[in-house]
This record gives C-alpha cells, structure tokens and sequence, in this order.
DNA sequence: AAAATGCTAACTATAGTATGTAGTTCGTCT
DNA sequence: AGACGAACTACATACTATAGTTAGCATTTT
C-alpha cells in the first residue's frame, strides 16, 4: 500500500523541525500530549492525522500550522 | 459540547472562500469527491477532519493548503 | 552500553459516508 | 406587498472505515 504524498510531506516536515530543534520523538509526545509511538507514525506517514491534532504539533514545537505545509 | 477553535477557524475559512468563488456546497462536494452534507458538517465545526480530506479541499479551492490556515 | 526510533498488533474512539427531512434564502410573478 | 417555487443549507441519525491510543519487543543510532 504506497503511503499518500501529503502525509509523506508532512511527516518529513514534521521530523525536519523537530530535528532542528534538537528534541526527540519522546519530548516532542510530551509537549504534544501524543504518545511517543503515534509521532514516530506520522513522521512515517503511516497515520492519516486529524486537525486537532496538527495543532497540537504545531503548538509542541511552536510554530504556525501554516509552517508545516 | 464546545465546538473547539480550530475547527471553527478552519470552517469558517472554507466557508469564507467558497462564496468568494461564489459556488455551492455541492459543487464544492463533487470537486473535491467528498459528500455534500460532510462539506456543510466542515463548515459547521462538527468534523475533526483529516489531513488527506484538507487537501481535497484545498484542491477543490484551487488553493494551498498554507491558504486555509 | 544507553538512548532513540522502528515496527507489530490489538483495542476504542471517532472520522467518513450516506439518507431523509426540515428550514432557509432568493428571485419572480401576480 | 405577499405568495410561490427552486436551489441551497441545516440537522438528526445510523453504519463502516479508520484514526487515536497503548504495550512490547526489535532495531538503529550515538
């Protein structure tokens, strides 16, 4: 089953701006509220996620939502 | 049960655009190959949507993603 | 070695899809 | 003006797909 290109895209932006801010899967979770595992899923693309929760992404590693597509 | 912001943000943006371009609901719904009542339910805040169905949506616009937020 | 991430598998919550009906808005015609 | 129909939108409900959440162990990275 070949991953969406959106959730490709997102995941790997997601995953670009947590690395530049030097914190990992579990530290961004926590910011979040987001279990550790769900976060290693979207930056695989293998989880479809939901409006409320990009913006509890984006909130954890503060930036606009706008800032990750 | 509050309608929470985002949701309420993101409804009223699509609404917002949609008249600017001065089409229906159901145009809306059969550009973006979602079900007319699901667009209305977007619209009113009760649908925590995805993130595949934003950039239906989006696609439908003729807009990006970036644009809805 | 320790810390971070990948991956599988299960369960439960809710998004996605659709139908039917009620209500709204808007122009047109007496 | 008010009455009428037509197009659009709201709303309740129900079903089915899948997102959300967690646990455990494997693998990778530092």
């Amino acid at each position: 089953m070949g991953k969406k290109k959106i959730l490709v895209a997102f995941g790997d932006k997601v995953r670009e701006i947590r690395k530049q801010k030097g914190i990992s899967q579990e530290e961004l979770s926590y910011k979040a509220d987001l279990h550790r595992t769900y976060i290693g899923m979207i930056e695989r693309a293998e989880k479809n996620l939901t409006l409320t929760n990009i913006e509890k992404i984006a909130k954890a590693l503060n930036i606009e939502i706008k800032d990750l597509f």
